[in-house]
DNA sequence: TTGAAATATGAACAGTTATTCATATGGAGG
DNA sequence: CCTCCATATGAATAACTGTTCATATTTCAA
């Protein structure tokens, strides 16, 4: 498997996992599960300061996880990866089974 | 998705991420994908020091990603989470198309 | 029991990162 | 044009994390 593996692609192997692994924007990821939000409604919904989810937003996107979208004044935001979702779900299984065994 | 995971669950889905983010231990993982090794064996494949290597797998063994076993004076470690290989995989198909989108 | 080899640990440092605060931008409607 | 609202940005800071170096522990063999 390592073979196979140049630096380049570990090194985006590793961002991604970064940028899902933080508290924050798991959340911001969890929430847009359910379909596209704006800014406004994802920082209720997670409830975190308005710049923070926006510093979030901006790192969740230049990642290619999620994607925007303008309208009117609000911009909303969606899950742009196929893989996400598998992603998270997978953390979740490995979770639960910690969880259960920590009881 | 966000109702049913509480705190523990997503502080834990968070851990496993983060452990699994990290250059040198996503290298520690991929190259423990071929069956189980020592630490030396393992320090070899991935060019780091020794005490790197121990402390990445210390880390890796909390998580509950990785198990070992003592044979002799050497210390096997092997992969002890059937979600680790999907999270991979995942992780390394997205990686994948950014790579070629980038080209 | 001594020496050597494999692994583990602790402290320290450098670099990174999440969060906050203050402020800027940009569009919509009056 | 001006004002308001939603969002974005920049700087600053506090906390965390990966790595290295030095040293400790453990186990085997002689």
């Amino acid at each position: 498997m390592l073979n196979k593996i140049n630096d380049e692609l570990l090194t985006e192997m590793s961002q991604l996992l970064q940028v899902a692994a933080d508290e924050t924007r798991l959340k911001i990821l969890l929430c847009l599960f359910e379909g596209e939000k704006c800014v406004s409604e994802i920082q209720c919904e997670i409830n975190a300061s308005q710049s923070l989810v926006s510093h979030q937003l901006k790192i969740l996107r230049k990642a290619n996880l999620v994607n925007s979208r303008k309208e009117k004044n609000y911009v909303y935001y969606y899950l742009d990866d196929e893989h996400v979702q598998l992603l998270i779900s997978v953390a979740y299984q490995h979770a639960k089974e910690i969880y259960h065994e920590e009881d």
